[in-house]
This record gives C-alpha cells, sequence and structure tokens, in this order.
DNA sequence: AGAGTCTGGATTGTCAGACAATCTGACCAG
DNA sequence: CTGGTCAGATTGTCTGACAATCCAGACTCT
C-alpha cells in the first residue's frame, strides 16, 4: 500500500488534503516569482483568497516553514525566505555531500538506480533539445541532482536532497532567472555520467565537485547582481 | 539579533509557544518510553491532558511528523513511529554519509569546531566515569557525534544529523535500552578522535564506518530480540 | 521644530464549539 | 459461520472569538 501511495502521489493530488493542496499553490507561486522574497504571507488574506479557513493556512504555513521555503519570526508571522549568499554556500556544500555519496556508491548501486541517473540525464537532454521552457528545464536539471543521490538507496538522503534543491529553486526564483547556457549544464551533466559509466567513480566524485562549486558561484553572482 | 536566539533557544524554552511547548512534551513521552511505538495519539485525549486546544495539538503533531518521530494516515490519525530494521538502517547510512563529511573536513575545520568535538568526547567520558543514568549516557553520546558534523560548518548538515538522531533516540527508546558497554563506546570514541588529533583523517574515516556500522548490527539485535 | 510617548488598528497565537466524511467494530441477517 | 449494515469514534475542516503583541501615526513636551 505504502509504494503505491508513493507512486501515484503525483496523481492523487486532486484529494490530497485541503492543506497540502494550500502548501502546493503556495510553493507554486514562490516559484513562479510571484511573491518576492520576503512578503509576509498573511494568514487571512491567504485563507479569504484561496476559500479556506484560517487554520488551514496555518498548517499550510507551518509546513513551509519547516522546508526551509519561508521563516517565521514569533507574533509576526511568517514571510517568504530570502537568499542570503551563506544560504546559497551551505545548499551546495551540502548537495555535495549527498551528491557526491550518491557517485561514490556508484558501483554499489542497482542496475535500476544507475539506468534512472541515464534516464533523468537523458530527459534532460532532450529537454533542452527540445528548447522547452526555462522552469521545466530547471526541474529537469534539479531532478537529474536528485537521481544521484537516489544510487545510494537511501529514502532519508534522497528526503534531504529534494529538500535542499527545493530551497534552491526558491532562490533561483527570486534571483530572476540565472539563464546559463542551459547545453553547457547538460554537456557537464553528460560528462559526469560518462565517467560514471567507466567506472571513474573517484573522477566522477572529483568532476561533480567542480560543478557544484560553479552553479554556486553562477547563483552567486546573479544574487549579488540582482 | 539572530545570534541571541539562537544561542538562547534552550533558555527561553520556558516562553516558547504552547504549540512548541506540546511537541516537547509528547517528544519527552516518547523517548521517555511512556508511550510504546505504533500507539496512536488521539488529538483530543492529549488536549485534554495538556489542557490546550485541539488545533493547538494538531500542530504539535505534525511537527512530530515533520520530524519522523511519528507517523500520519489519513483519516486515521498519527501514531507513535514503529523503528524497523530497514529504518535502523537507512538511519545509520546517513549517519555515515554526514558524520563521514564531518571527519573528512577536519582539516579545514576552525579550531573552534576542533576543540568542540574534543570538549564532548571529554564530557561523556567524564559522564561514563561518574555513572550517569543511562538516559543523560544516550545525549552524550549523540552529542558528540552531531559534533562531528559540526567540523563541517554546516549548518543544515547539522540539523539534518540532529534530526537523524533523535529518530535514533526514539528507536532506543522503543528498543528498552541497548545498554551496551558504556566503556567501551566511550573508548571508541576517544580512539576516533586521537586518529583525527593526529591528523590521520582516513584512518578516522574508516573507523568511524566501523563504528556506526557495530552500531547498526547492535540496535538492530536488540529490535530482533523485543 | 524635533524627539520621545501614547493610542488605535492590524496580525498572530490560542481557544471553544461545530459539522461532514471516514473509519472501526459490533451487531444482525441469511 | 459469513457477509452486510449501522452506531460510535476520530479526523479534517470551518466559523467565530479573544488576548497579546506589534506597527504606524498622532500627540505632547521641551
Amino acid at each position: 500500500m505504502s509504494e503505491q501511495a508513493g507512486r501515484y502521489s503525483t496523481l492523487r493530488l486532486e484529494h490530497a488534503s485541503t492543506v497540502d493542496r494550500v502548501a502546493g499553490e503556495l510553493r507554486r507561486a514562490m516559484f513562479e516569482g510571484e511573491v518576492e522574497s520576503g512578503t509576509p504571507l498573511r494568514e487571512l488574506a491567504i485563507a479569504e483568497q484561496l476559500g479556506v479557513s484560517r487554520p488551514t493556512v496555518r498548517e499550510a504555513l507551518a509546513q513551509l516553514v519547516s522546508e526551509g521555503l519561508a521563516t517565521r519570526e514569533p507574533n509576526r508571522g511568517v514571510s517568504v525566505a530570502t537568499p542570503d549568499p551563506a544560504m546559497v554556500r551551505d545548499v551546495c556544500r551540502c548537495r555535495f555531500v549527498l551528491e557526491g555519496a550518491g557517485v561514490l556508491a556508484w558501483r554499489d548501486a542497482t542496475p535500476e538506480r544507475r539506468s534512472e541517473v541515464r534516464a533523468r540525464l537523458d530527459e534532460y537532454v532532450r529537454a533542452v533539445d527540445e528548447g522547452a521552457s526555462y522552469r521545466d528545464l530547471n526541474d529537469l536539471h534539479l531532478a537529474f541532482h536528485v537521481s544521484l543521490v537516489g544510487l545510494t538507496g537511501s529514502p532519508r538522503l534522497m528526503a534531504m536532497a529534494q529538500a535542499l534543491v527545493t530551497e534552491l529553486k526558491l532562490a533561483l526564483a527570486q534571483v530572476d532567472r540565472v539563464r546559463r547556457n542551459a547545453h553547457d549544464q547538460a554537456r557537464s551533466h553528460e560528462a559526469l555520467v560518462l565517467l560514471l559509466e567507466k567506472d571513474d567513480v573517484a573522477g566522477a566524485h572529483a568532476f561533480l565537485e567542480g560543478h557544484l562549486s560553479d552553479a554556486a558561484e553562477a547563483i552567486l553572482g546573479a544574487l549579488g547582481a540582482s
């Protein structure tokens, strides 16, 4: 039963709880750039706008806070998290720890998990070729990185990785589209997977470090420029 | 201001929000073994028992669920998480990834963070010598492990590590005291720190892997025996 | 006029009570 | 003994309310 719940979770969003729907709507608005960082999220306003009650909104907000997408100040409510350089650096640091663990687990990973990485890469590359939207490319890009962590086969590490890329997604949304050369990104990923498929785990690990470091710098630059 | 809030957070628990106090009380009851794994946590019962309202309890329960200490099944409420072998293995796996990252960061860590590890070790050893209670030893033991992750200087990695040991604490509480030889544990930790202080990072990393693997086996054994 | 103080409105934190939807378990019919 | 139905219990959500706190602007005093 539990694998069903997991597998169909995206399809069952229809009758997910109201709280989850509200949280999802808020996330979407944040990723879509409809609310700027630091914007206070007023409970009553959201409740009226979405046609739900205030307690429901409160629960959804608590969810966002626990995900790091928003911050709560006592008696002052919650507001959209504002990405700062320290946060970007820390997230990328964490990503290297987690994704690095995935890369190092390449040899012990099951064939399914390895082909999952390849599948995500292909999906991303195809999207790039087809000139998909910035938003979609971004999601696919991050999905690839999460699939690296999937090589460990650890649900907790994957959950942590997912939380990290979600935080990053917010930062990217705020920074108004770090539209770096998508082809370079795809090629870089391709190189990483090729190293893995050649069984050069150490090389892939080192490559990943450079890749993530580059990503951090790019975001930091965009952040400073905004 | 923010560093004050962080530094004094433990002292300010007195006038923390009601929700946090409820969540804390529930955690305490779980760690104290007052509720068994799988026990349903009824909202109304808790609300009456603690003299708070049901929405408040709901928020506290949501907090526990997001920490992995409890699970929520739709329309069936939340109940205390039941530790299973896969969970223990996964937590220990994650711990190795995070604490390993801490160990590998030894050379780049600030002197304060390194002495923090030493301080936690001394504290633990002293408590063992003084024959502290099982509960206290357990907390100090886990605090030492978290301080290893602190070597990375990454607040997110530390938060993840804290969440992991909290989950483990629950498992240990349920398993009715894995009262392994506390002296061996302390000695093992001492050996690890000595390796680090001799700058043998690789050796310490390998040692940590064995240490965590042993810990997992011990807990699994106790779990199976219960 | 400038600086400190006070008050009103807005917002959160928390509570009480209520209702429909769903689940559980027991009772009853075949 | 098996299967269906029903009552009780519990959750998910809503409405409405109130005290505590915070912010902004007016007000007073020098």
